[in-house]
DNA sequence: CTAGACATGTAACGCGTTACATGATTAT
DNA sequence: ATAATCATGTAACGCGTTACATGTCTAG
């Protein structure tokens, strides 16, 4: 089974949605808030390679019109289940604490790809994590604020608020889902 | 000039509060909020010999009544220059919008190395590149919101709310700091 | 005709991950 | 005795970063 990196997802969650080459790719994370990957070719084009070796993607070279030499790739039908098993697999409470980025990476290709249930069985076990995490976090800095500097009390701080913050919209989101239940647009 | 890496960072302010040891750092990683780092020897012995080869870190093997070794290690009079223009560094649009984390590091050790007034400084100048960033994306979102899936929409409702909690954060940790000022204590 | 966007690659390098190894000390 | 904790390391591996290389097409 491959060993897919975060950028390997990205990549292969944007793919699911048209098939694109390696420079569309970047566009997209040099232009919008998917930036928080990397557009720098070393990093996707050998990302695009790999996931082709593993046979997640398959890319072929768009030249009809075009003399320009421009691979376009898309999932296979494994690809599209590999990708769909990363994104309902369970979420543990060490996902929470260490991986929040790859979470909100699953989720935001979700009803695209896994389906509106899935999104919703998502949202429930986020915010189960977070209704159980956030208040530990909080209370570990009640207990040891007395010995912290200012500066260290104050960023601790910002990330509990950020993970309190967190637990709001997954609540939201969650709603904004149950409402529309069978609703057509 | 040496390279550090984030973990290096971390390490190194981590010494600056009393001189530690590799396992020392390992149980902070491992049981504090800390814990974003990686707590594995794989990564924290070579990142302490790495400092100590680039002149940042000084080790020496406790084994006075100790036949344990034990490599405590403090920071140089050069590591502690390099930590404070580290910290002190200008804050740009980029470190923002791709190295947050990198940011809040920076500022949690703030008072103890760089002082108060670096704290504030720093305050301010994040808060007018939040004060910039945050409604653009805001803007963004709005701007792309009918041509993109429910989670999608979400998963970047969810950035943004965390860069507005973020703004409003970081005004909060400045009012902290000016209401104090002179006051000891 | 030339600057800039289009488009894809490769090579060296550094560092974090994973897994394994070693041995001393303390607690049961 | 022996399991758990203390304590430090090393080796293989993968992947992202940086920098460089190459060539095409389009706009002014």
């Amino acid at each position: 089974m491959a060993n897919i990196s975060l950028l390997g997802y990205a990549i292969l969650g944007l793919l699911h949605q048209e098939p694109r080459s390696g420079y569309d790719v970047r566009k997209i994370f040099a232009n919008t808030p998917m930036g928080t990957f990397s557009d720098s070719p070393g990093a996707i084009y050998p990302a695009l390679r790999r996931l082709e070796k593993d046979g997640l993607v398959r890319g072929q070279l768009r030249s009809a019109s075009d003399l320009r030499r421009r691979r376009v790739y898309r999932p296979t039908r494994y690809g599209r289940r590999a990708f769909k098993a990363w994104q309902t697999r369970p979420i543990s409470s060490d996902d929470v604490i260490h991986r929040m980025d790859e979470l909100l990476l699953r989720f935001s290709f979700m009803d695209q790809t896994a389906g509106r249930s899935a999104a919703v069985r998502f949202l429930k076990n986020l915010t189960r994590e977070l209704r159980s995490y956030t208040p530990a976090l909080r209370k570990y800095l009640k207990a040891n604020a007395r010995q912290m500097p200012l500066s260290g009390k104050l960023a601790l701080e910002s990330g509990v608020r950020g993970y309190e913050e967190l637990l709001r919209w997954s609540r939201s989101a969650l709603a904004r889902y149950l409402n529309r239940k069978g609703v057509r647009r």
